[in-house]
DNA sequence: TTGTAGGCGTTATCAC
DNA sequence: GTGATAACGCCTACAA
């Protein structure tokens, strides 16, 4: 017996269908001996109700949207596993889609979603000074987004960032301490908003340390790898920073490949701090000092948000900026 | 104007619902301007086609559902690149759970998954010594599957895993022709098919070279750092070896930390082989042997599998099983 | 407590 | 080349 759908299920039980409907949907309005009856009956033929023909008909596709830079990330990897969990835990499904930082991949996903496809979005943005109104379109059919660590100022969404400026200000500080005085800021992207928060705390602590601003130490790197490898090459060996501040964990891993093929010692020659979720930092040669930022706990935060928009559709109008504490961790890299 | 639907859209342009979804599926029976007209007038208001009604007249959901372990972790999130590549060449999207490794969340979400959710499913399992049913159901049901890297043997479906017993035995083989002849072996999970092809592996290179196999030297570890850290303080301590063979990258992290601790030189004291997808292997200290398994080809070719069968459903009765081959890398942690 | 019927938004079939 | 209509599987008034 292949019984599909409710109606199959109906006419196997004698019973109507939408008695069948309410056992599978926690009505109050049904006998129990009937639902008992109707689900163990459903699950010896291994029916489920449909899921698709359910949200045609109320709108809840109970299914939330990631969409990220990258997924071979440990930030983004963890933010996920924080993400996955709270949704878990509503019975929310997620659909996981990868921009590669390709501004044009994040709009052609988002605008595919803007049909009813899910019901809220998570988000770390990819293009900073483009034109946002396909995010607009979103707010209008009341599907409400979230972002997380990289964020569009200029949408009035939910948003969870970490203190990015006081990190980065923290970060440079501690290597001016340590005596550096050519202190190289390497960033991925320089003009989206996270890549200028930590830019000018960067900058900022420089001023505070009469260490003049050098526009030559802001190194522009790429998504390539090789890329990278030749830029810091370069780098290192023409403009010779005695210090490195990565905005980017990828682009300290570079650093550390660059030194060392030129010999280049670390701490010795050259410190580095660099943004980085990598649980395994302590155990690299040598040590990587790191700025932490809590991914999980954001990834936690963000649909936790996602969800009290979802929850009270009316309260959504104050829409939430929460901030979260990253954390510096000294080590060999950039110390003794 | 809130346009919505087909119908409204129908209405504003004085044409019939019917045009208007030809002008959207590519028909070949529409005018060119009429369809033109339609797709301006559409994105206009910012109209698509409802996914889930869409599903619902075809049974096709364009959308396939990835079950891995864990997320936070090289290999998977290498593969899930792999995997959401092809699927996005092919318009797919991908469903993304997580089973922290418990079967019970394994069946739970691919029975969720059992009336029509996606359209295929790619997984990588987590519960040997178990009932396969609920993946027979699937069968039934025509929802293909295609296992990577651990799979269910006696579930007749697609897999793409890699020469994991011939990478275990050279690992094994190289860990004793640098001097080793105390080799445990570090396992999460021995009862699933990996575990148990990799030490066999790993035994079969013992009795090659007449090392008798100790089975105090197989460590059964868990999914909890800290456990494993006792658990390996007391091996390192007590049992004392020469040499560690990890089948699974997170053990051999946590070898490096107790090493680190009880200030036990690698490679001098203890050499160390892991499987590993970590592509910074080299820069820890010291640089990390690793077994390290294509998986972002394994994410493409499972993918791939998928919609080989998705797309001649008739000839999915041979069920392939590809096996790509992992490379050993030799680095200091094993070397001199 | 249960049943009937209409409709969610789309598309395939058939007629024109 | 275009339009009317039924059907996909389910849920919720409303009626009984």
């Amino acid at each position: 017996m292949d019984i599909v759908n409710i109606k199959k299920l109906a006419k196997e039980l004698n019973i109507s269908t939408s008695t069948i409907s309410r056992a599978f949907n926690g009505s109050p309005d049904i006998n129990k001996d009937t639902k008992e009856r109707i689900l163990a009956f459903a699950k010896e033929h291994n029916f489920l109700p449909n899921h698709y023909a359910s949200n045609l008909r109320d709108k809840k596709t109970k299914t939330l949207a990631v969409i990220i830079p990258e997924i071979a990330n440990d930030f983004f990897s963890q933010a996920i596993n924080g993400i996955e969990e709270v949704a878990r835990k509503k019975g929310f499904y997620i659909l996981l889609y990868r921009t590669d930082d390709v501004f044009e991949k994040e709009v052609s996903f988002v605008n595919y979603l803007n049909n009813g496809k899910v019901d809220g979005i998570i988000m770390s943005v990819s293009g900073e000074a483009n034109d946002h109104n396909y995010l607009r379109q979103l707010e209008s059919k009341n599907v409400p987004v979230v972002f997380f660590d990289r964020v569009y100022e200029d949408i009035d969404a939910a948003k969870v960032t970490t203190n990015d400026y006081d990190s980065s200000f923290d970060a440079t500080e501690h290597l001016l301490q340590t005596g550096c005085r050519r202190i190289a800021y390497l960033v991925v992207n320089k003009s989206i908003s996270i890549g200028q928060v930590r830019m000018q705390g960067y900058m900022d602590a420089l001023k505070k340390h009469n260490v003049v601003f050098d526009d030559e130490l802001v190194i522009d790197c790429s998504n390539d790898e090789k890329v990278n490898y030749k830029i810091l090459t370069k780098v290192l060996q023409e403009i010779k920073p005695d210090g490195i501040f990565s905005s980017v964990e990828r682009l300290a891993f570079a650093t550390y490949y660059v030194c060392n093929d030129l010999a280049i010692d670390i701490p010795k020659q050259l410190k580095i701090v660099s943004f980085s979720s990598l649980g395994i930092a302590p155990l690299l040669s040598p040590a990587l000092s790191t700025i932490t930022q809590p991914a999980y706990e954001m990834g936690i935060k963000a649909a936790n948000l996602l969800f009290e928009a979802l929850e009270h559709k009316a309260a959504t109008n104050h829409k939430r900026h929460v901030v979260l504490k990253s954390k510096l961790f000294i080590r060999r890299s950039s110390g003794e």
